[in-house]
DNA sequence: CATTGTGAAGCGTTTCACAGCC
DNA sequence: GGCTGTGAAACGCTTCACAATG
């Protein structure tokens, strides 16, 4: 068997930060800026240089020392480390008002995740269309995904229907998942689910303001200077 | 100066679970359950029961060993840690597609974050009514903010106005945000942002399921057996 | 005696610090 | 000289393993 070098394996916060640097870099290519240091793109990201470094070390050496890396270059190589060298059409479960809402968002569309089927359970919305898309009935799942070669779903469905949209999504091909309903999903091992909770993000803001409104009682000192930074994501 | 017991820091990564814990004990405790063990609660979470005790540990040590904890006086506790005990109104940037969707999805009234004013830029929103509220001139924003007390902003923008929503949500006095918007926002010191960004959802979704086909074209063992796990965030 | 609470080990991520290189 | 690439140290989170205990 040839020694098929095997990817490296990135590490998962890493991961989840290219898509930020990428988002900046194509925004600084659009502005006709050719060459980032670390640094300079460490500040538009929030984050420091040396993680900036680490980060792009793992995508392979791309950087000229003394010079800085080609914003054009490092595009094209997160592009096709993410797998956004083509498009990924995804299915969505539920034309309810964030199904709706998904739809139209353009978020999908214009970033290569064109949404190619949108299924509900209830037969009063078939066939309306949303933001170009005709909403079928859930049973039309499976023949969608075939069809259309998706392997991204997403769910917006209440949360009662939706360990059954997973279900129905992984028995249908899919492998990955985002899931907008408050629930944990039960899937096969091998599918990947990332969720998006809403609730669960203005509470982990409310525990900070709590905290906050705890420590001015308390008389503390507060650890707010008016210095300015850059994507305090706490 | 008295000792006034400085609350104990709960790390970021329990603080995060918490809500999910609070969810699905909440959910126990209407279904009857009175009673539960880290083990069962880390089933129904998708973590494992280790992590259960050290996270409900920072709250201090509600539970009775050989017994479990007590549904109800966890719901409690974790609701007082989380800054629960009362609402938190919020004020939403931005009255277009998200914007919108967000003020009628009903995860925010039901869940103690009354969406107490939405505001946009464009006249022709004004007055029209969202799910309750009335679309106010972003120029109202201040005046929102300091009458109905708020603490916490969502911008619903597109990302050219999203920095400006910023500057004025924090200028009107609120300290914590939520934004939606595709980009890093510069907040002063000590105001917390948490980002909800779709693009960067898929396109972590995205490079799962490149790796999966390089590892398909390589003729790499899956490590997909049948087995049926909780919950799988990776 | 089942289950919690928690030191300690393990592991992944971040940051430092500087050698390597253009 | 300036900036990258990266071992090594530091840090925080997770998991283990078991003493504590109702």
């Amino acid at each position: 068997m040839p020694p098929h070098r095997t990817r490296r394996r990135i590490p998962d916060a890493t991961v989840a930060r290219l898509p930020i640097y990428l988002q900046i870099l194509a925004e600084q290519s659009a502005g006709g800026v050719d060459n980032i240091s670390s640094e300079g793109l460490a500040d538009l990201a929030g984050v420091n240089a040396a993680k900036v470094r680490k980060d792009l070390s793992y995508l392979g050496s791309y950087g000229t020392r003394g010079v800085g890396y080609d914003v054009d270059h490092l595009v094209y190589q997160i592009r096709r480390e993410l797998g956004l060298d083509h498009d990924w059409p995804v299915v969505i479960v539920g034309a309810g008002n964030l199904g709706q809402a998904l739809a139209g968002y353009g978020g999908f569309n214009d970033r290569g995740f064109p949404v190619a089927g949108i299924v509900d359970i209830d037969p009063g919305k078939f066939d309306s269309v949303v933001a170009g898309a005709r909403v079928r009935p859930l049973e039309e799942l499976a023949q969608i995904v075939a069809a259309k070669g998706i392997s991204i779903g997403v769910i917006a469905t209440p949360p009662t229907a939706a360990q059954d949209a997973a279900d129905r999504l992984v028995k249908a091909g899919v492998t990955s998942i985002l899931n907008f309903a408050p629930i944990v999903l039960s899937v096969p091992v091998g599918i990947v689910v990332r969720k998006v909770d809403l609730a669960v993000e203005l509470q982990i803001l409310s525990y900070h303001e709590q905290r906050r409104s705890v420590a001015d009682q308390n008389g503390q000192l507060h650890a707010v200077p008016a210095e300015r930074g850059r994507g305090a994501t706490a």
